[in-house]
DNA sequence: GCGGTGATTTGTAACGTTTTAAATTGTGCG
DNA sequence: CGCACAATTTAAAACGTTACAAATCACCGC
């Protein structure tokens, strides 16, 4: 064992900007770099005392790992990067996500890098950047679409990868979803349990895997009750809400008007109301709202909405952890895929101290 | 010059794992690999011939530096961290201003990563990391204190930033700011320019900068007025919307209560509403309000609000930009530093083919 | 033709880490 | 005592880049 009494070997030296690296501590402890190195690493054929040793000395001077240095030699970046559409930015969707990535990232090397991908739309060009130069150990993204080419991309280039979103093609992956069946579906059935006669549908953007679920529960429901329904085309969840309130308005206008809405989001079931109280139409007198919450939002307004809550935050920290188990080599699918249940709790505003009016 | 005819000089071999890289250039050119890297650089001293030559091998072959290697030859890192508040998760601040922190840095070398700093509000200690660590070339972050102990770290230790909001200490510092002293001002005075008696204040956590600002604001509209009013205090913009919905109705059931609200935010204007209208109030009518609008939400809801605009995503791009200035060595405070106006445009939801119902 | 000059190009070392292989020590046993 | 063997520790090389100093080249005036 080198004695640590011996003074530092000639040739080392203090590093220039004050940062301990691990020549630092390998000439406080008279070891060399290479041991100090796998203690840290707690590799077991460095004996149990050296180990402890240097991670006291490491503990006392502050050192922490060079992460460029460790990148470069290792390839590895400890780096996840999330990819955030330009629609994400109302209501919080991609902070609450990023937020419970980086609950999950909590103690871990890992960083979370945003990639700058607000302005174009082709976000496959990230995707291939990312893959092509190594930008990180994985990655995460939401909105996909049935057949996404994201997807396939990554698949075959083997690069670890979790999605917000199923998609349908034959090689299954990682992923974390809402089951967006069965909100609708829920969502639908409380509408005619109202006993709202024909209830409207507003989903997302076609191209979406979660529209088509969305699409496919809220048919079940109105099947089931073999009830009138419609479904509104040219608008979905990503329109203006401006847009959404005049499509309303405008419907109401025409003959045999819906008086129940399915909404796939908060935006959207504020743009309905509004809609409708032009027409002079009031929320749980003449028509009825379920909408998904995913914030605190709609929880406090005024006519209260109807709600199924999906939890992004949860969702976020689920990719994460999911993720780092991708990175860590699993291929176990079943570890690695989750669909959440829509909560079944009523989240209408009401908190404690409240009076029904 | 060298002759590009020759064949690869012994020795050098093709990187194993198919990126190519300043060597795999320096073959093809029959180049050094000093003078390929300095070419990319442009450095005067390499003939504009091997510039473009080199540039143009690099194009074809995808070549793309690696930013591990820079970064522990050069010490810096490329990257700009954001540190984001816990409680910007609503109505996608944090998304908003990112977003246009990631246009003003498209084009760059940099990359944007998030501090995963949602979990603990003491922050001071990510901004610790950040700095002894080199994390990062910049930081941005938001929701100064008049003494914030980040900008003083920071400032310390020479290490680039700009923040969202202003300070009151000695050494000046890069800021973005968005002037709520006027935001206030001009709320509050339209407030009474309706006709209303007793405007209320709703403003940020007293211990931000700009909750001061805001007081300040309304403050000199009702002294100029010389009208009544009031502060409510034990609510701000941070209390959950049901907190403010309970006080606004349990102040209406006591004397004298107000009957106008300068909102400093969407979810704060929304929760008034919800309970004025619990009480009977009808905005409008009974009462007024003017907010801050920093989303599309409140454009389209019913009852319409009057809102003065704040434009997150170019507070972003202007905090983006005036780091990129500032790491590039600017000290000229000038060109640091910028007190956005509040645009005077009415937002109140009206878009084309509107009708006034 | 020769030293000098400016314009280009080049080799070497280094950034801090991990990896591979080799060296050093200690121990048991014939 | 000497050898094999395990247990530790070590030296050297490499990841891809940039900085420094030195080398090469072409060309000029004498």
């Amino acid at each position: 064992m080198a004695d640590p009494s011996k003074p530092a070997r000639p040739g080392s030296a203090a590093p220039r900007h004050g940062k301990p690296t691990l020549r630092t501590i390998a000439d406080i402890t008279g070891l060399a770099v290479t041991t100090v190195s796998r203690a840290l690493a707690d590799a077991p054929q460095i004996s149990v005392d050296t180990r402890h040793r240097v991670r006291q000395v490491a503990l006392d001077i502050g050192y922490s790992p060079d992460r460029a240095a460790q990148r470069l030699k290792t390839g590895r970046t400890n780096v996840i990067a999330v990819l955030l559409a330009p629609h994400e930015e109302i209501l919080g969707y991609g902070t609450s996500v990023m937020a419970g990535i980086a609950k999950a990232l909590q103690g871990t090397a890992y960083h979370l890098i945003v990639m700058p991908n607000f302005l174009d739309a082709a976000n496959i060009d990230a995707v291939n950047y990312i893959i092509r130069n190594g930008m990180a150990d994985g990655l995460i993204f939401s909105r996909t679409e049935p057949l996404d080419p994201r997807v396939k991309l990554l698949s075959e280039a083997g690069f670890p990868f979790v999605t917000h979103g199923r998609t349908e093609l034959a090689t299954s992956h990682p992923f974390v979803d809402y089951d967006n069946f069965t909100f609708a579906y829920e969502a639908t059935r409380r509408l005619i349990a109202k006993g709202r006669q024909k209830p409207a549908l507003i989903s997302g953007p076609a191209s979406f895997t979660f529209a088509g679920h969305i699409l496919h529960g809220f048919m079940t429901a109105v099947r089931e009750a073999g009830c009138a329904y419609e479904i509104l085309t040219d608008i979905d969840l990503d329109s203006p809400a401006g847009a959404i309130r005049d499509r309303i308005r405008r419907r109401q206008a025409d003959p045999d008007p819906p008086d129940g809405f399915t909404c796939g989001g908060e935006v959207c079931a504020l743009a309905t109301i509004t809609g409708m109280s032009d027409c002079g139409l009031t929320l749980g007198v003449e028509y009825d709202i379920v909408a998904k919450q995913t914030s605190p939002l709609l929880g406090a307004i005024q006519p209260r909405v109807d709600t199924i809550y999906e939890d992004l935050t949860e969702t976020g920290e689920h990719m994460g952890r999911i993720l780092l188990r991708r990175i860590g080599g699993s291929t176990d699918i079943g570890e690695l895929q989750l669909l959440l249940d829509p909560e079944r709790r009523f989240k209408t505003g009401v908190t404690a101290g409240d009076r029904t009016v």
